[in-house]
DNA sequence: AAACAGCGCAACCGCTCCACC
DNA sequence: CGGTGGAGCGGTTGCGCTGTT
């Protein structure tokens, strides 16, 4: 757009950052903090925008990240958080202490997608490959992508959401739980009632991602879009700065949940608007960083119980 | 030994969000 | 309340390294 850039970029350095470059970041950082980091480059002496230092700090010079190869626990929390979140790497990073937004969607568009492809999984969907699309889903080679990309964000999204509700609501019995526990949320009555009402209200319960551009400023459980907080602990358990002011934000529409709290009986939208302003506060209590039991990895719910083991390790490229 | 292909990773780019005025 | 600018995020690219032919 009209928009300039970040900085300006005349006689600014590109491209690979020199050991000289990473002292002057590191030094300045450790005296000063990076404060603003539009003017960090000029008073660090060092010949790059604001951007990129903030980009080589957060990537790679932070004394905190953890380097070298990832482990399988953290391969397989990658992968349902993906199932869950989608391509938010940050907020996925968030949950693996020491490692970077970068580092994951590296580690996803590298191994994991590949790995899920040779599984026959949709990487996009986690659903079976084979799976057949009804009228409002299309296979992702569809002309319109993005705009499929953005209904799947929202359909993970409610996934996620109806599971916790479920599990909150209802918790499962102690045996275990098949894999296509949120596939059968979704095609179940409920899942049918969020669909219709995305289907015929598409203004009033957009994707979150086009509902967050627009709506963002209510805020509270009472307006017309909810924020659903995921406070990232990650920093706090580990004394990590990283995440220590920020929070990664789902915002979920409120009509939307309203429906799927409420089904398709529009006409008990009082009583809908209490239950799903219950099941807000609930899902507001998200769990903190290292319990991820809300994943119910290790009992309840392992989304790919085999893909780390030996028989698939061959399919991995 | 050279050419080529594939892979992994660091870095860039463009967009959105959000705070501030 | 709209405009502006800084920060952050996700997608994409470019390049070096390694394996294969």
């Amino acid at each position: 757009m009209g928009r300039s850039p970040c900085c300006d970029k005349r006689g600014l350095k590109k491209g690979p950052w020199t050991p000289e470059e990473d002292e002057l970041l590191i030094k300045y950082i450790n005296n000063n903090g990076h404060g603003s980091w539009r003017s960090l480059p000029k008073q660090a002496g060092l010949l790059r925008c604001g951007k990129s230092c903030r980009l080589r700090w957060t990537n790679y010079l932070r004394p905190d990240i953890k380097r070298g190869p990832f482990s399988p626990e953290e391969e397989k929390l990658v992968i349902q958080l993906h199932g869950i979140l989608g391509n938010r790497w940050a907020a996925i990073a968030s949950q693996l202490p020491g490692r970077t937004d970068n580092e994951i969607k590296n580690l996803w568009n590298t191994h994991l997608r590949k790995r899920l492809l040779c599984m026959g999984i949709n990487p996009q969907t986690h659903e079976p490959a084979s799976i057949t699309y009804g009228p409002t889903i299309k296979p992702p080679s569809s002309p319109s992508t993005r705009h499929m990309a953005q209904w799947e964000s929202a359909r993970l999204e409610a996934e996620a959401r109806l599971s916790r509700e479920s599990f909150l609501f209802n918790p499962p019995p102690l045996q275990r739980i098949g894999s296509d526990y949120f596939l059968r949320i979704w095609n179940s009555e409920v899942g049918e009632s969020f669909r219709k009402f995305n289907k015929s209200d598409k203004t009033a319960c957009q994707s979150p991602t086009s509902q967050a551009s627009s709506s963002t400023k209510g805020g509270s459980v009472s307006g017309t879009t909810m924020e659903m907080a995921l406070v990232v602990a990650g920093s706090s358990a580990t004394g990590s700065s990283l995440n220590k002011d920020k929070e990664s934000k789902i915002k979920i529409s409120k009509p939307c949940l309203d429906n799927v709290v409420a089904g398709s009986d529009s006409s008990s939208s009082n009583e809908s608007e209490d239950s799903s302003d219950t099941a807000l506060q609930l899902l507001l209590d998200f769990p903190s960083n290292n319990d991820m039991s809300f994943l119910g990895q290790t009992e309840n719910y392992d989304l790919y119980p085999s893909i780390l083991t030996e028989s698939s390790l061959h399919c991995s490229l």
